[in-house]
RNA sequence: GGCCCUAUCGUCUAGCCUGGCCCAGGACGCAAGGUUCUCAACCUUGAAACAUGGGUUCAAAUCCCAUUGGGGUCACCA
């Protein structure tokens, strides 16, 4: 029975381009939100204006539509929203649930380094916390705290990990704004999210620790409490936390290698979550139909680029050849490009060849050069098996040369050349005259199959070779 | 170090709630073979895991306890 009030959010905060962690966390809310008929929104978490900057934003933006991931029109920025915050924070100080703390980053620092060398939790209970205003700042140091005075247990229910019981005295007094206009994240997330109507948080396994802070946040304020679901994270071969030192880590690196959308979508589902049977490759709309919380895993996840290439590979397999070649168009060097987008039909026949030889679109120039300039190429690569007489060589070009003269350009097929030329290959053995067209017409070691390559580069181009290749052997 | 989360092949995982069908299934990767002028693709086969120790039970990957390992977090970052 769909929940009609079911809203999520993803709030990702613009220090940093969009990480493959956050796309998976916005992935789940989307489809919960989608799941109930609910709203999926976009927040985006700017406190912190020293690290925070439009250029993330704007990589984060392009990296959730490129995925599909859409959000229903509400898009938030923390920054925009600071009249807010000071009327929550006002009140917080004025019902004496906050208060001003005057101690500096230096002693705080000193506290904590104190109490962890005597094994106990670093946490501060400030001397001030009694009267609000008494550490207020006036030019010196402070910032405002949340004063802690639970002494029960802090308890929720998580969607993925059941009950989870925090104690509040491990907590402190901890901050929540460092001026009337410059909150911080605990206290931030409790006011937007409620503000907001957020029924549902769906975020990183990272954040289960200031959950009970926000629940504090909450109780103090009056507001209900939201459900929490934490995801696994997602970790590097060391099985730490994936980071940026881990390599590509952003979506958009993905996109700009050229993976398909719907690969990275499929791959970063399964990073988790899992359907009831062994199918592996889904839609959207698979997901959106078996998607539950039940089945997400609760231990983290190695990104496994392996698998990732091989999921991009079965997409690529299966994508149709107009869309594909439209798409790896933006792959190909300017000079290149022009000639495509001018000679589609061209352009889709080279597709259809490397299609199911390359992992992504990125590595298709540097397999393709011979189909847009003649090959440039030593004439060892001739030889099959790299000892085949050069004589025989020339013999079995000339006879294809002469084969291929007679045939007319307009029916210069795949199917027409294979017919004339293997009785002779069949005779002579397969690889000592294959071998040698094929090489000669694209001068590399690896490639698809002569014939194709003959068709595409058509008669004209194709006996122009042959003849180098010929020559090249005799000077 | 305190607190919290977590634990099945190298990796992603199914199975665990509701013990027996599991000497543990699938996928990626790896190895071997087949197909093949090369590469890719495809087909067949194989190696590969229930963290450890105690219980409970006729029976435990599955339930209980302890231990160990891994991770996260403890900011005037989010």
């Amino acid at each position: 029975m769909p929940n009609k009030t079911v809203k999520t959010r993803i709030a990702p905060s613009p220090t940093g381009f969009l990480h493959i962690g956050t796309a998976r966390t916005a992935l789940f809310s989307w489809i919960f939100a989608r799941q109930n008929k609910g709203k999926f929104i976009l927040r985006v978490e700017d406190t912190d204006l020293e690290r925070s900057e439009p250029r993330f934003e704007k990589d984060i933006i392009e990296g959730l539509k490129w995925l599909e991931i859409g959000w229903d029109g509400e898009t938030y920025r923390q920054s925009e929203r600071l009249d807010i915050y000071e009327k929550y924070l006002a009140r917080l100080l004025k019902d004496g649930n906050a208060f001003w703390c005057r101690h500096s980053e230096e002693e705080l620092a000193e506290e904590r380094a104190r109490q962890m060398k005597k094994n106990g939790a670093p946490r501060h209970f400030c001397e001030f916390r009694d009267d609000p205003f008494q550490g207020r700042k006036k030019s010196g140091p402070g910032i405002i705290r949340f004063k802690n005075n639970a002494k029960e247990d802090i308890k929720f229910n998580d969607l993925i990990r059941g009950e989870i019981v925090f104690s509040p005295e491990t907590l402190g007094d901890f901050s929540l704004a460092k001026d009337w206009r410059a909150p911080l994240y605990n206290f931030a997330v409790v006011v937007d999210d409620f503000e907001m109507k957020i029924s549902h948080i769906i975020r990183g396994e990272d954040h289960i620790s200031n959950t009970p802070k926000q629940i504090l946040i909450q109780k103090a304020l009056g507001f209900s409490l939201p459900q929490y679901a934490h995801l696994p994270l997602i970790l590097n071969k060391n099985r730490a936390k994936l980071s940026k030192r881990d390599g590509a880590v952003s979506i958009n690196d993905y996109r700009k290698e050229g993976y398909l959308p719907q690969a990275v979508f499929n791959f970063i589902a399964l990073l988790g979550w899992h359907p009831k049977d062994d199918q592996e490759i889904f839609s959207r709309e698979y997901l959106l139909k078996e998607f539950s919380f039940g089945r997400v895993q609760k231990g983290g996840a190695v990104f496994n680029l392996e698998k990732l290439n091989w999921m991009n590979k079965v997409y690529l397999k299966s994508l149709k050849i107009g869309t594909a070649a439209d798409y790896a168009l933006n792959f190909l060097p300017e000079e290149w490009r022009k000639i495509c987008a001018k000679n589609k039909k061209f352009w889709q026949n080279i597709v259809k060849l490397e299609k199911e030889r390359i992992v992504k679109f990125s590595e298709l120039a540097g397999k393709i050069d011979y189909f847009f300039k003649e090959p440039v190429y030593p004439k060892e690569i001739l030889c099959w098996k790299e000892k085949q007489d050069y004589q025989d060589i020339v013999r079995h070009l000339i006879y294809i040369l002469k084969l291929f003269e007679k045939m007319p350009a307009l029916s210069f097929s795949e199917n027409k050349m294979e017919k004339a030329i293997m009785p002779y290959a069949e005779k002579e053995g397969k690889g000592d005259v294959l071998w040698p067209l094929r090489t000669a017409l694209c001068g590399k070691k690896y490639s698809p199959g002569p014939f194709e390559i003959a068709a595409v580069l058509g008669k004209k181009e194709v006996l122009k070779r042959l003849k180098n290749a010929v020559e090249k052997i005799q000077n």
